[in-house]
DNA sequence: ATTCATCATAATGTCTGACAATTGACTTTA
DNA sequence: TAAAGTCAATTGTCAGACATTATGATGAAT
């Protein structure tokens, strides 16, 4: 049982890894290269190996660029990192990076039953108990995002939320640490604005917004938070790296 | 110098592995288990080492989830490989596998220079010629979407375009071989029709249209085609997985 | 018979070391 | 000067081993 050095000892390695290497690129002006693999690995104390592993993730959202016999480099295009859509943040998180002084403002709950729709879409029963938490996000004192979460009663009550709820749903269930999540399911869209929504984000009626259509689900497999996030035009930018498909059948 | 097998022998082991395993996926159903590591990695011909890179990226996809002790298994969510953003595919790709009956209208060519904007955008010389191509999409003999694309002329030409152009120049340019293309960075925006794509789309000017602006890189991670994607909502849906991010510094 | 602890088994997670393939810079040579 | 060859550095891949974790089987205790 040696116990290896670890100083943190309570991550798996390629956990760590991921974030210290992402911080590591993020670190590195575009176009500089990375200290050379074995380096890096005994760097970072992992093998070289689980190393790859990372890094191939990375370069799979184009973050890096590998060229055998030369090195790998730090593609230029930062807006990758800064809003790359693989990764679920909240809108606080994310917002912080882009150093907006964000707040949360009409902060309302409501008890509701499923009913047809949502029972169909969240995969419970008609008559299942959820609670809804709608708020609008303030950007320097505008409203720039409507935010709505709806969950099963039994995965987050009102009184829970009562004290320590910044206005992300995802970060407080992540503090919380249960159920673990494990990804999001997110179909994007455009919609004009109705009058509720409108109302809320002190726009015109039927202006335009993006819209997050998203599913949260835990590590196993069950729906956690179905959420609508608009998003007012022009506060936030999306991005995603699309790999060119060889996927032909 | 033992040659292994390896029946086609012209392509990197880490990338016909990527399709494969791909194929090899999408024809597990949701829920079943992959073969373990071992047998896989003998099966596809490649060490262990590398097919876990591959694994790797797809569970970044969350096309798969694996399991200490227990195996690594085909994750249900079918949406995911059906228009998941992750992999970049045409419109006529896209809109095949829902079964639309597609058609290209309104096809226009446009040679232009580059100037102030499109330069610093393309990272090419203000006076670089360009083609711009302009086209509708119908479905079912109703536009859904207007595409543009920008591409140096030493790229594309005009005249290359004139036979065997279907509406997408993704694939034309997947179809030709050169250059290799490696990934777009996509950013997706809400926003109102302008009077001149009212027009095409025959829709109201300022009615609600999703939009992609994507750069398309190839290998050499030069910008190859710069492109504007609008799609009026309802046709098509876009869907990405969101892995949660552990990442907090 | 039921429950609990223990063990064996199998799977993924990680490590080590090595070799292959590619690139770029340097050296040598015509 | 230019071409060819050499060499070192770096990523790509491989093989084998051990570590860690989850599952089911086994047997003992209740």
């Amino acid at each position: 049982m040696v116990s290896k050095d670890s100083s943190k000892g309570f991550e798996q390695p390629y956990q760590r890894l991921q974030g210290e290497l992402a911080r590591m690129i993020a670190s590195i002006p575009a176009g500089e290269r990375l200290p050379a693999e074995p380096d890096l690995a005994r760097q970072l104390g992992v093998s070289r190996a689980t190393l790859r592993e990372a890094m191939r993730t990375f370069e799979g959202q184009g973050m890096i660029r590998r060229r055998q016999g030369v090195g790998t480099f730090v593609v230029g295009q930062g807006p990758v990192l800064q809003s790359g859509l693989e990764v679920l943040e909240s809108i606080e998180t994310l917002a912080k990076r882009i150093k907006l002084n964000v707040q949360m403002g009409a902060l309302r709950f409501d008890h509701i039953q499923a009913g047809e729709n949502l029972a169909m879409e969240m995969d419970v029963p008609p008559t299942a108990d959820l609670l809804q938490v709608s708020r609008v996000i303030l950007a320097e004192d505008r409203p720039v995002a409507y935010l709505v979460d709806i969950l099963p009663e039994n995965i987050l009550s009102e009184s829970e939320l009562q004290e320590g709820f910044t206005g992300s749903v995802l970060d407080y269930l992540i503090r919380r640490g249960s159920p673990k999540l494990s990804n999001s399911l997110t179909e994007i869209r455009a919609t004009a604005a109705k009058p509720e929504i409108a109302r809320m984000l002190q726009i015109q009626r039927g202006d335009v917004l993006l819209m997050f259509q998203a599913k949260l689900f835990s590590a196993e497999a069950r729906l956690v938070d179905f959420s609508f996030s608009y998003f007012i035009p022009g506060y936030f930018r999306f991005q995603v790296v699309r790999r060119v498909g060889d996927i032909h059948s």
